[in-house]
DNA sequence: CCTTGTGTTCTCCG
DNA sequence: CCGGAGAACACAAG
């Protein structure tokens, strides 16, 4: 479930590995994948080079050397980008548990093949991640559907106050909402709102400005903790290394349902918010 | 049955 | 009846 902090990861990694490096091999190995026409998207990528990595929200941004196009990537649930130097996953990988030591593996859907030899493997079990080249109105379009980047100074207590004003739904719908603020996915908007005190079905509308002042601090420095341990690894997710995340021992809620609450006495509760499964402690967040 | 990110569709309300 | 918000659904596979 790659959220900000796995798909930064990711980027930053690809950031040192891949670029200016020519494309020489494109397979594709499962069609659906490919949001462009197949030859199409082999012969534009072929021969051309990454010249930078960018991320928004969730989305990776690939801007092209000789194409005036950008090979837009997002993981979706399950997605993987692992990146291998010749067939050894560089920096170990984790295998007995992620399963990227044979590559390409059954879930492998498309793969990029440089001249230097590198390799890199678009993994997706569940085949909702998608790799599609748009031209640069068409990335215009798209990076203007995202909110802002929860890191940024621009993100403070009147931003975010701008954000619920009208509206009537929950914290947790809000801080999931994409096209208001991009990346947080439902690990982090758990974990969010633990360390800020709040229960996520509070009605925004309800919410003081010392609540929404923690939500804005917590978002921040949970990202930042986040991408510095290479994120959270609880299901599938791995770097571009094939390595797992380290946050999940930093967790205090996600996945700890009928645990005892790191913070008081209280035990860790689940329900369904914004459809999605959700963690809380009843007894310190209000 | 559950899990989740996002786009689409439905429904409600003023 | 329109627009917008928010909820519900669709997608996939283990």
């Amino acid at each position: 479930m790659p959220e900000l902090p796995e798909v930064e990861t990711i980027r930053r990694d690809l950031t040192e590995r891949i670029l200016n490096k020519k494309i020489v091999q494109l397979d594709i190995l499962l069609k659906k994948t490919v949001k462009n026409d197949s030859n199409n998207f082999r012969q534009e990528l072929l021969g051309d080079r990454f010249t930078r990595v960018d991320r928004v929200g969730k989305l990776l941004i690939f801007e092209l050397k000789k194409s005036n196009r950008f090979l837009l990537i997002h993981l979706k649930m399950t997605g993987q980008l692992v990146y291998c130097f010749g067939k050894k996953v560089i920096a170990g990988g984790h295998s007995d548990e992620v399963g990227v030591e044979c590559l390409p593996n059954r879930h492998t859907r498309v793969v990029f093949g440089f001249s230097d030899k590198g390799k890199l493997y678009f993994n997706d079990m569940r085949t909702f991640g998608y790799v599609k080249l748009v031209n640069a109105q068409d990335l215009e379009i798209v990076k203007a559907k995202f909110g802002i980047e929860p890191m940024d100074k621009g993100f403070d207590l009147s931003f975010l106050k701008s954000l619920i004003k009208n509206r009537k739904t929950n914290i947790k719908a809000v801080l999931l909402n994409q096209n208001l603020i991009a990346g947080i996915g439902n690990i982090y908007v758990d974990e969010i709102l633990f360390a800020s005190h709040v229960l996520p079905t509070r009605g925004v509308n309800r919410l003081s400005d010392q609540e929404l002042k923690l939500i804005v601090k917590h978002s921040k420095v949970i990202l930042k903790k986040a991408i510095d341990n290479r994120g959270t690894t609880f299901n599938n997710y791995v770097d571009a290394s094939g390595r797992k995340g380290n946050f999940i021992k930093f967790l205090k809620v996600y996945g700890r349902k009928g645990q005892k609450c790191k913070r008081c006495d209280g035990v860790v509760e689940k329900m369904k918010v914004a459809g999605r499964g959700t963690h809380y402690c009843a007894k310190c967040q209000k």
